[in-house]
DNA sequence: TCGGTCACGTA
DNA sequence: CGTACGTGACCGAG
């Protein structure tokens, strides 16, 4: 076994049966995890169908070094959905080779491994990096690394204060419910307090759009809809619609985020735990429990264990500085090696900061209504190379035509545009962002990967992945070593991501004790 | 029971 | 400015 050789496993309680070059050759033992470890000293990178199948077991005790995870190659290959734990003998389950999936032994799963390794390196890598590991390379290991992660997440769970949590709750969504009649009391009572500010209201259901709208009717308000933000210009001249407002806000918590959901997703151990995908859509990570949507205002009863603490550090302005290098426009990666690239954005458009940005924005979003159109003929002459990527994707979109991000992932645009069943919607401003998203959450999970490698050995742990920011659970003597870890991880990650396009990424890192502390 | 719509939280 | 995602209530069709 050479450290880096891809090694295949297959791990059950009284066996690991392992495939390298040599054969494959199965290991009897009353203990697999201590196996694992031993084998891990020899620094493979062990191959698997998916890490849901494979480590899920085992992530109590074992956190592998480095992994190669069919699944998540498959996807980022193809771009689809593959999880082979989920429907192993499925005929849609297969990777990209024209069959089913049926062998599914360690000597055919290395063998996967390779020829996915070929394809690769057949791709074309964007930086300037002859003889280097190609970036499509490096991105398998990270996205692999990050079903590893996803898996550990689950296992792990997110340290809630349930009691912090109750506090938070209690004052806005009242009393725990005894029972259902207590609960239907509880909901009448806080709806009776907005009815009873409009006319003729004391029977309308503030959960039906359409009675709600009559009812602003009532008071001489006539919208197209009812959502918050056709509201909000007349909270200031209206108790009601001020009362309406704030019964939304506690209407959000008090389903999605009151007392079922802390019974359901918070264990008794005080970890609020959700399923998580690795790579979704364009590419990001997500999760359920509303791990990923979590208000603010809840965020002060995450807290970490006593004698521990949370640390958490973010990617500042990391889309535009993400497509500074994907892009490969030298004008934009020179105002990416600034701390806050806004300012000389603004400069080149003659322009002000909130101006400069919002173009910015608009570029990588495709804007359709005109405010920042001046600003954005001043993009395309200030970053033509910028702007062309952009358009580029757009156009592909627009067309069908499929593409890949900056690490090799592909946007299947062609299967979106045939397949009747997706809604009528851009897909030109799909690909669009795409590219900068999808290219964004590559460079996430590879510095994710990072951090989780340096955490090693530690008590440490990731707890939270949320697009552009890490959370790491860790002990209170530890906290600056861990921000250090995850600040020299960027770096590490940064220098072989964006290197030769001279675009800085910096991350804003705090401790604290809880999730709102660590600001 | 199911998909569609509305609504809204996060990045 | 806009994209992405997950959640939940309600509606109307089946």
């Amino acid at each position: 076994m050479q450290p880096g050789e891809l090694v295949a496993v297959g791990i059950t309680d009284d066996q690991v049966s392992i495939a390298d070059a040599g054969g494959t050759t199965a290991h009897r033992t009353d203990d697999p995890v201590e196996l694992l470890r031993r084998f891990d000293e020899a620094g493979p990178r062990w191959v698997w169908w998916s890490a849901r199948e494979t480590v899920a077991p085992w992530a109590n005790a074992w956190r592998p070094r480095a992994c190669w995870d069919l699944a998540a190659v498959a996807r980022l290959l193809d771009g689809g959905h593959h999880d082979f734990a989920a429907a192993p003998n499925a005929t849609d389950d297969m990777l990209d080779f024209g069959a089913p999936v049926v062998d599914r032994g360690p000597a055919r799963a290395r063998e996967i491994a390779l020829e996915q390794l070929e394809n690769l390196r057949a791709l074309p890598d964007p930086r300037a990096q002859p003889g280097a590991v190609p970036l499509a390379v490096l991105t398998a290991y990270a996205e692999s690394a990050a079903a590893v992660l996803a898996v550990e997440l689950e296992h792990t769970g997110l340290p809630v204060d349930t009691t912090a949590m109750a506090a938070i709750l209690r004052p806005v969504i009242g009393e725990r419910p005894v029972d259902d009649a207590h609960a239907a009391a509880t909901r009448r009572h806080r709806d009776d307090a907005v009815r009873r500010l409009f006319p003729h209201s004391d029977d309308v259901d503030l959960r039906n759009p359409a009675q709600v709208r009559e009812m602003l009717a009532r008071i001489g308000l006539d919208l197209p809809d009812t959502r918050s933000w056709r509201l909000q210009p007349h909270v200031d001249t209206s108790p009601a619609v001020r009362a309406l407002v704030a019964w939304r806000k506690a209407e959000r918590l008090a389903t999605t985020y009151g007392w079922n959901w802390l019974d359901r997703d918070v264990g008794a151990d005080g970890r609020l735990r959700g399923i998580w995908h690795a790579a979704e859509g364009a590419g990001r990570m997500t999760a359920s429990a509303g791990l990923h949507n979590l208000p603010a205002e809840l965020r002060p009863a995450v807290r970490a264990d006593p004698g521990w603490v949370l640390v958490r550090a973010d990617l500042g302005q990391v889309e535009p500085r993400v497509l500074a290098t994907v892009s490969g426009d030298e004008a934009l990666a020179d105002a990416a090696r600034q701390d806050d690239m806004y300012a000389p954005v603004a400069a080149a458009l003659r322009c002000d900061r909130p101006t400069a940005k919002v173009a910015v924005l608009a570029a990588m979003y495709g804007q359709t209504s005109g405010t920042a159109g001046n600003a954005l003929r001043d993009m395309d002459r200030a970053y033509p190379t910028a702007m062309a990527y952009l358009r580029a994707a757009e156009e592909a979109g627009r067309t069908g035509r499929d593409l890949r991000t900056y690490g090799g992932r592909l946007l299947p645009l062609h299967r979106a545009l045939e397949d009747s069943r997706y809604p009528p919607m851009s897909w030109g401003r799909f690909a669009r962002n795409a590219v900068v998203q999808g290219a964004a959450a590559e460079l996430f999970k590879a510095w994710a990967a990072t951090v989780r490698a340096g955490l090693a050995g530690t008590e440490g742990e990731i707890v939270l992945c949320l697009h552009d920011e890490l959370l790491v659970h860790a002990p209170a003597e530890t906290a600056d070593a861990v921000a250090d870890l995850m600040r020299t991880a960027l770096a590490q990650t940064a220098h072989w991501w964006a290197s030769g396009s001279g675009v800085r990424f910096v991350a804003d890192i705090a401790i604290g004790a809880s999730w709102a502390d660590a600001h």
